[in-house]
DNA sequence: AGCTATGTTGGGCG
DNA sequence: TCGCCCAACATAGC
């Protein structure tokens, strides 16, 4: 569930269920999850509530009543479940209870999930390191920031600090979209080329944050439904295929998207 | 069985 | 110091 806009459905699902409830139990998970001592997660929660969210890049920060936010990392699998049951799932690494008998768990199958603990909003951002949120980020300030950017365009873009928010799907989607190679040089784009990327990075964000939250298919026009080496491109132009950039798997069509 | 996976971090190398 | 590559983390699904 990782990427900003699966995070943007998880803000919108945790709003829409948990707010203002307070919390009266909390049971907690895997140690590595935990960014603090465990006991003062359970300090800090217990009695307190939720009573609002904020995202930044991939991060939630889940604002509590008294001082403090919860902040949530998803790494590759995480995601909240609300539920009324007794059963806690499986791979829950933190369940809040309710005052009114419902619950809120952090399900993380992987545990590569981190959650925390801060007393700030800009703190976190500094401590974390965490660039500007893609879809806050204005079209000159985005070609000033590719200014001084060396390496490919796909690292550049999955660089948190650069930008906080976009990962390894919607990379390759939006540079589909703007035809550019994912192991272009950002220096060697030109600024047509950054400003064609930063129209496409905020179509794809809020397209797919709009599929993610009404429930609909991404577009067949994209390139993640045929995510799969040998694969017509949505274009009709090439075949897609798969290469290593910074270490993940990287789908292009090589029709479309030339080297530079 | 073996390969893949929406993320992050740390080490080694040139 | 930078840019790049790889491995590690832990689990599920094809």
């Amino acid at each position: 569930m990782p990427e900003l806009p699966e995070v943007a459905y998880q803000k919108i699902y945790i709003d829409s269920t948990s707010l203002h409830k307070k919390i009266v139990d909390v049971q907690l998970g895997a140690d590595k999850i935990f960014q603090s001592p465990k006991k003062d997660f359970k300090e800090v929660l217990l009695g307190n509530e939720v009573v609002g969210s904020h995202q930044i890049g991939k991060y939630l920060l889940l604002k509590l009543e008294q001082n403090d936010y919860l902040v949530i990392h998803f790494g590759m699998t995480g995601k909240m479940d609300y539920f009324n049951h007794d059963e806690i799932h499986k791979h829950a690494q933190l369940t809040l209870s309710f005052e009114d008998g419902s619950k809120l768990s952090f399900i993380c199958p992987r545990k590569f999930g981190k959650l925390f603990l801060t007393g700030s909003l800009e703190d976190f951002r500094k401590q974390q390191k965490l660039g500007p949120h893609a879809t806050e980020v204005s079209e000159e300030q985005f070609l000033e920031l590719f200014e001084k950017k060396k390496g490919s365009v796909k690292t550049a873009l999955m660089d948190q600090s650069f930008i906080a928010g976009l990962g390894n799907l919607y990379v390759d989607e939006m540079l589909f979209h703007s035809g550019i190679h994912p192991k272009s040089k950002a220096e060697n784009l030109s600024k047509k080329e950054i400003s064609k990327m930063y129209r496409d990075m905020m179509d794809v964000l809020d397209t797919v944050t709009r599929c993610k939250t009404e429930g609909t298919k991404i577009p067949d026009t994209y390139l993640q439904p045929h995510r799969i080496k040998g694969e017509v491109c949505p274009n009709g132009k090439g075949k897609v295929e798969m290469i290593k950039v910074g270490g993940r798997s990287t789908y292009f069509c090589p029709e479309c998207q030339k080297e530079k």
